[in-house]
DNA sequence: GCCACTCGTGTAT
DNA sequence: ATACACGAGTGGC
């Protein structure tokens, strides 16, 4: 594997602006990932939307998460970096993801991003972090909103007393991304 | 294990 | 604008 320690610093957040939405074009298909199907979606900007599973069912979140958009089933330039980027292969490049979420929601995810490959956090120091230390649980919700499967790594956050916590597509498969991240 | 506390967010008023 | 219910949580008992 040549995951590297640092991947993470390749990736950047653009905030999606409220009135962005409307009529933006989102790019999606379905692509085969270390972790079974992956629907990974795209604005002209960057990744908007990556989540694993059953397609009708992500397309469904998909939608529900850009009502606005104009959803197209097409291949991006985009998709083949997000794709390679999950099966571990950093080429350098920035890659960017385009976003909607509150102040509050693009924090945390911002804070996701440092958290290296094969270490852990938790929620409470998530909330330290941004200086709200005891939004905890607020936390909790807001990484459970995250909209980009795996490359913004909510799977590295786990409870304080070191219990897995929640995952929004199945703890079994946190707790699989996990297994693999420590074996690297 | 149960419970109070916590706080951002969505929905209803 | 205001009220309320609901979570991928935490700490005390």
């Amino acid at each position: 594997m040549n995951i590297r320690k640092n991947e993470i610093r390749h990736l950047q957040i653009i905030r999606m602006l409220p009135d962005e939405e409307n009529g933006m074009i989102i790019s999606y298909n379905i692509y085969d990932s270390m972790f079974g199907k992956a629907l990974i979606a795209s604005t002209i900007k960057g990744i908007c939307f990556i989540a694993p599973g059953n397609e009708k069912v992500m397309l469904e979140e998909l939608k529900q998460k850009y009502p606005g958009a104009v959803l197209i089933k097409e291949n991006a330039p985009l998709h083949a970096t997000a794709l390679s980027r999950m099966l571990g292969h950093d080429d350098g490049d920035l890659l960017p993801l385009h976003i909607k979420g509150t102040d509050f929601q693009l924090k945390v995810w911002n804070a996701l991003l440092q958290i290296p490959t094969g270490e852990k956090s938790t929620y409470k120091l998530i909330a330290a972090h941004i200086g709200q230390p005891k939004a905890s649980r607020a936390v909790g919700t807001a990484v459970g909103q995250n909209p980009v499967c795996y490359l913004i790594p909510c799977h590295r956050v786990v409870r304080t007393d070191q219990s897995l916590g929640g995952y929004h597509w199945g703890t079994d498969l946190k707790e699989k991304m996990l297994k693999q991240e420590s074996a690297l």
